[in-house]
DNA sequence: GGAATGCTTGAGTGATTGCTCAAGATGCAA
DNA sequence: TTGCATCTTGAGCAATCACTCAAGCATTCC
């Protein structure tokens, strides 16, 4: 495993993830790679060890990357609630990536039977991005933004299962529109929590 | 193009709808599809032409069973509100392919860039799916269970979003419990739906 | 029975797959 | 400049890919 600068090595991570977003693991070849990266085969297999080594170093890119947007959303808003909804809403502003799934999403389906390493690798995302969401909510209790009574970890999966689904029902052609739409339920929804239960 | 007899092309497509939602397009091979199938090489080229074509027949088929899932929750439930409610929760309790995502997602997901063909066959069977939901919704309007107001299409839509996420959450490991309770939430949001706003 | 027809068969096609590794290029210390 | 170590390169590997087709087989007609 040879030591690439740590500049070539985000780009040839942000290359490879952008061939394996659009083509999916099995649907891109190292030709692909290569031409994507502008490395060759050899340079390719010394830094990530394999295919499957480049793809999962590549879905982790992807997961740091989702958290770090998750991270800004929620220290740029004016509270947690309004920073997670807030991000659900930017899933539809953003045009070129809200057209592309939930890649964590992709590789479940994908390798959901067969191959344990990939399965793994996006479940651990999926369980981190989960994590994140479930911080936030935490952070709203402390500040009584939100029900004490709240069950964090249930809503903030029911918070990341309509984000799969926003993100995948984006990927159909010409669905702009209705996904803005979609993407304003969810973020309502998620501010319903503001509401104390009596 | 051969004419099969209709009970070996219906096997034939089970099998092969088999092994594609098992490893996917790109993941199942022709010797993968001969060992489903029981048949060799020549005989699955003559009945459906070609492996996407294959593929595309598979998917179609999955889709009428979807259709047929649906109207059969719609007449045995005791209302149309009620059937959309059922066929959700029944997500949950059917194990076996619950842990399979929706096959149309996945197709959506794995040739959302690329491939034409497969993708329209993908996307024309969710908008056949989102149409049947939008039938029951109309029809729970003119028995007066719905609101007469309410947005037939976008709520169609979003029930589908939240099916779509559903099926895609239940394919993480070890979330049998957490589906079902999920799958009760998104029950009860459609239940919600027979309130009539004031 | 014999000829004609059409289905079944699986070895074989060229192309492509993920991956390797010997040879050449390069950097650095003496 | 020389000698050594490391990195880069891409032609080429065996395996597998989707797919074909001539030969064998079964069935149906007269």
């Amino acid at each position: 495993m040879v030591k690439l600068t740590t500049h070539d090595r985000a780009a040839a991570l942000a290359a490879g993830l952008d061939a394996f977003w659009q083509w999916g693991f099995h649907g891109t070849s190292m030709k692909d790679l290569e031409r994507a990266t502008g490395m060759h085969p050899g340079s390719i297999y010394a830094a990530f060890g394999s295919k499957r080594g480049f793809y999962v170093a590549a879905l982790d890119r992807y997961t740091e990357d989702v958290l770090a947007d998750l991270r800004r959303h929620a220290s740029e808003a004016a509270s947690p609630i309004e920073g997670l909804a807030g991000f659900v809403e930017a899933v539809a502003l953003d045009q070129d990536r809200s057209a592309r799934s939930c890649m964590l999403v992709k590789t479940l389906l994908e390798h959901g039977e067969g191959d344990e390493t990939l399965r793994r690798s996006a479940e651990s995302g999926i369980a981190a991005i989960e994590a994140e969401i479930g911080n936030n909510l935490r952070r709203a209790q402390q500040t009584g933004e939100t029900s004490a009574s709240l069950e964090v970890e249930h809503a903030a999966r029911r918070i990341q299962l309509n984000i799969m689904g926003l993100r995948s029902f984006a990927c159909r052609p010409g669905a702009n529109e209705s996904v803005a739409l979609m993407a304003h339920d969810i973020a309502s929804e998620i501010r319903k929590l503001k509401q104390v239960p009596s």
